[in-house]
DNA sequence: GTTGTTGCAAATACTTTGCAACTAT
DNA sequence: ATAGTTGCAAAGTATTTGCAACAAC
C-alpha cells in the first residue's frame, strides 16, 4: 500500500516536515478501519514499543483531519473518535446504545435531501453530522 | 404561561424538591428560544442579580434534559448548547460556519428515511443528531 | 429532625500549549 | 545554522463531584 505518499503530500502542503513520529502515527491509523480515540492510538503504539507522546498523537491527527485523511467523529459526550479515511467513501454512523457498536451507512437520497433543505434556506452544505442512536429490533 | 407546572411535575417524578434556584433556572431557560451554553444561562441569571452556582445550573439542566423539557445540542468541539423544548416540535439544526447562526429545520421525508435505514440494519432509531454545517449561497 | 440541595473549591477528562532539548533540512 | 518538532508537564476548558452549611418537607 503506497499510501505513505498521501502523508508526505499533506505534510508538504502544510509546510511541515516528515518525521519518524508522524510516520508511526500514520501507519497506526491507516492499518485499521476502526473508530478509535486518540488514547487508543497512543496506547496501541506504546504496546508496539513505539513511544510517541500523546501531544504528538493529537498534533498529528489534527493535520490529518485538516487534510481529509482522517475523519473525526464527535459522539456526544464521549471523547472524539478517529477513522482512517483512505479508500473510504463518505458515510454516516449509527451508534448502538446497547453495545456501543458503530455501523456505517450511506444513502444518496438522504444526502440530496439535505442539500435541498439547505438550499431552500439560502445555504449550501459544507459538511454534516448525522448520527442515529439506535437499539436492535427484538 | 403556566409552564411552571411542567417543572413541578418533572421534579415530582424524579423525587426532587422544588427550590428557588430550580425555579430561577427554569424561568431563565423558558423565557427564551435561544440556543445557549450553560455559562450563558449562568451569566444571564447573575446579571439579574440571581446568584445560583454553575454547579446548580448544570445539575438542573440535567434534570430538564432527562425529562424532555430542554434539548441538549452537541456541536462538535464547542460547549453544549441548550434550548427550551416547550411548545417546540422536533427539529434539527443548520449551523452557519460564517456567522454561527443556528437555523432550525424539520423534514418529514428525512425523518422517515432515517427510520427506514435503521430498520434495514435491524435497528430502530431512539434519537438522532443531524447537523448541517453550511455557508450562505452568494 | 431527616433528607435533599446548594455553593464552593477541588477533581475530572480530554485536549492544548509553553518551553527546552532535539532533529530535519 | 536555521527553523520546525518532540516530549514533558503544566495549563486550559467544560463539566462533575465531595462535603459542610443550609433549606424543604
Amino acid at each position: 500500500m503506497e499510501n505513505i505518499e498521501l502523508l508526505v503530500e499533506a505534510l508538504k502542503k502544510e509546510g511541515l516536515r516528515f518525521t519518524e513520529q508522524r510516520k508511526f502515527i500514520w501507519d497506526e491509523i491507516t492499518s485499521s478501519n476502526d473508530h478509535r480515540e486518540a488514547e487508543d492510538i497512543f496506547l496501541s503504539l506504546r504496546k508496539k514499543n513505539i513511544n510517541v507522546s500523546r501531544a504528538t498523537v493529537y498534533r498529528t491527527i489534527d493535520v490529518l483531519v485538516k487534510n481529509n485523511l482522517v475523519r473525526k467523529l464527535d459522539i456526544g459526550d464521549a471523547p472524539s473518535k478517529y477513522e482512517n479515511k483512505i479508500d473510504s467513501h463518505h458515510h454516516d454512523h449509527m451508534i448502538c446504545l446497547e453495545t456501543g457498536d458503530i455501523i456505517e451507512f450511506y444513502n444518496e437520497e438522504l444526502e440530496n435531501l439535505q442539500d435541498e433543505i439547505a438550499k431552500k434556506h439560502g445555504y449550501k452544505v459544507i459538511r454534516h453530522v448525522h448520527q442515529l442512536f439506535v437499539k436492535p429490533i427484538k
